[in-house]
DNA sequence: TGTACATCAGTGAACGCGCGTTCACTGATGTAC
DNA sequence: TGTACATCAGTGAACGCGCGTTCACTGATGTAC
């Protein structure tokens, strides 16, 4: 759906370079997106970029924004779907999201995120998705328990340290309930 | 104690390159280790560490694999000086090595582990440490969720995802345990 | 309706950088006889 | 005890690479009168 890979055509190039930069993050993971990589993707020349984002890291911060809005989204979607508790539907669509888009997901709660005092926005993202989380917790240390749990899950699966279980959906409906 | 940053003297370079790594790894996280920087700070030529490292992931799986020792160490220290059940023990002990050593703790369970057929010395090290925590822990579910709970806290703190709480080892006491 | 001008998105050459890795080498240490 | 030789750790010059970023530029689009 969106991220296609073919030059743009006089569309929006700052959309078209966020999209290449967004199949890298998936692909290479953080240190895999430049911008000149990017720029190449979307049939543009290596400076392009310059017109539309200060520097790398304008890029990088665009990039996690848009991918907490997606997670919002996503978020908000498996609850409203109402296949489960929506406590259990938020934790479960975290992991999934993780999974799907492990770039993205690793870059939005990346090192980024940890200079914040340098993107507002970001931590203001971060702390929204929390305080979606927290809804129907249990309290604020239960929320902060199922957060850390569904966060460590994601990255244990994403990095292949939980030893082989199948599927990894499985996996999910099994320890999220 | 270890990591000395003083040229070395005659000594065994592979454990000063090593130590000089694991600086540069919690200074600056995965990325900012290069064999380059690493010689320079043992005080050596920039080509000496091929004397004792294939390549440059040669380097970083020794690194990673130096840090799950440490890790068990610190988890087995944790147990015998019994403040705490086992279990809740090792759960603390677990976030606080990530918390003071971050750059070991990511690349421990970082991208080498997830091409963990090229390395199967660390895949073992991590198993293994699952191993450990699975104790005490009520079943092999259970396991994980705990797993998954003290390894998302420690991201978590680490990206300073979390609201502010003051003090992080009053956190970690309330919510392990 | 037509002309003069400003705005602005993208170009392409160029910079300096640090990196991983290779290669032939030097000089010290140790071993064989 | 002394000499000849092999081993081996570290050197330093060199390679090619992709990167972020700058700069002066071109050419198209839009606006003012």
């Amino acid at each position: 759906m969106s991220t296609t890979e073919k030059p743009y055509h006089h569309g929006d190039l700052r959309a078209a370079l966020l999209d290449a930069a967004d199949a890298l993050l998936d692909e290479g993971g953080d240190g895999a997106v430049s911008l000149r990589e990017a720029a190449r993707r979307a049939g543009v020349s290596p400076t392009a970029a310059y017109r539309h984002f200060a520097d790398k890291e304008a890029l990088l911060a665009a990039l996690a924004l848009r991918g907490f809005e997606a997670f919002g989204a996503a978020m908000a979607a498996a609850v409203a779907a109402g296949d489960a508790p929506p406590y259990v539907a938020r934790g479960r669509a975290y992991i999934r999201f993780a999974l799907a888009r492990p770039g993205r997901f690793r870059l939005m709660f990346g090192p980024l995120l940890a200079r914040s005092a340098a993107h507002p926005a970001l931590l203001a993202a971060s702390r929204q998705a929390f305080l979606a989380l927290q809804a129907n917790a249990g309290g604020r240390d239960g929320a902060l328990r199922g957060w850390g749990m569904v966060h460590g899950l994601a990255h244990l699966l994403l990095d292949g340290a939980i030893p082989d279980e199948g599927s990894a959906e499985l996996l999910i409906e099994r320890l999220i309930c």
